[in-house]
DNA sequence: TGACCTCCCATGTTTTCCCATGTAAACCCA
DNA sequence: TGGGTTTACATGGGAAAACATGGGAGGTCA
């Protein structure tokens, strides 16, 4: 199972390259030559990056958002990218997506599971630790499913 | 049943590498050839390590297009990392968890039976006391708890 | 033709792999 | 049971591989 899991902070070249933490395109897996780059749909100033199946699965209206909900499909079709990796695991940050984001010459990267974020490194990490507290406020189910103890004790 | 039980001191060499117990080597098993590390969801400034198995556990049923729900469980993997064993049975202790942690160059490992912490020493120590200090004055219910069981040996 | 993009190569740094060593615990045998 | 020996473990360091990063050449599109 592909996971992304982690916080990296890597450089923007002259040239608008940055590398996917090498963590990063392993999960993505190496017969993966793009990945999905968008405006965040959760209300970050922030990127998230798909899978290119997940986009696909979405495209094919096999996702749990109804029909009657235009407007989501519609903004992950326009909002977004397919961004490709040279032979060193960089890709090209577009523009108007850069700047969507803040970002200027470095990147966070941040992994969320089944995609993953990237970020302007100050908001970034500022957005990962409130998170993160949030998590701890309320962390006595994601422990127990952590521990696995939910049900029997396995761990 | 795997569990991580007793209180070990390690030094860090200068490369970020430290030993995990020989014991909790194998409560890990020996064909885990990794573990998940990140900042505690207890609200301690220490690490919380838990088998891979247990982040599969959480991404799995995490649809990357969920609601804003889905928020909460993203700050777990981007609060943690990946650690691997090298041959003689060390990790590399990622900066970022190591400054949150607040350790320099001795790691405090601490079973906690379904899983188990790395904690700065002093620090370590003295919660492992004062934790112990106060199951023994709430010790009727405890007694309690493990009479229910067979046998468990305590560190 | 010029700006831009992509592929390719180069380089310094970090990480990983492999082997060596000191020490402490476990074992064995008289 | 005492002493010697072996094994397991934590620790250290060098060499090789992986990685992030930088720049140039050729190709493309307007």
């Amino acid at each position: 199972m592909r996971v992304f899991i982690g916080t990296h902070v890597n450089r923007i070249d002259r040239k608008g390259r940055v590398s996917v933490p090498a963590q990063f395109r392993a999960a993505l897996g190496i017969e993966t030559a793009s990945a999905y780059a968008m405006q965040s749909l959760r209300g970050h100033r922030a990127l998230d990056v798909y899978l290119p199946e997940a986009v696909q699965r979405l495209a094919r209206g096999s996702d749990p958002f109804g029909d009657e909900d235009e407007d989501f499909p519609g903004a992950i079709f326009s909002a977004g990218r397919y961004v490709s990796f040279d032979a060193e695991g960089r890709i090209v940050l577009p523009d108007d997506l850069r700047a969507f984001a803040g970002i200027a010459d470095r990147v966070c990267f941040l992994g969320r599971g089944s995609f993953f974020q990237m970020w302007e490194p100050d908001a970034g990490l500022a957005y990962q630790q409130q998170s993160f507290r949030r998590a701890v406020e309320n962390g006595g189910a994601l422990r127990r499913r952590l521990a696995g103890r939910e049900g029997e004790a396995a761990a």
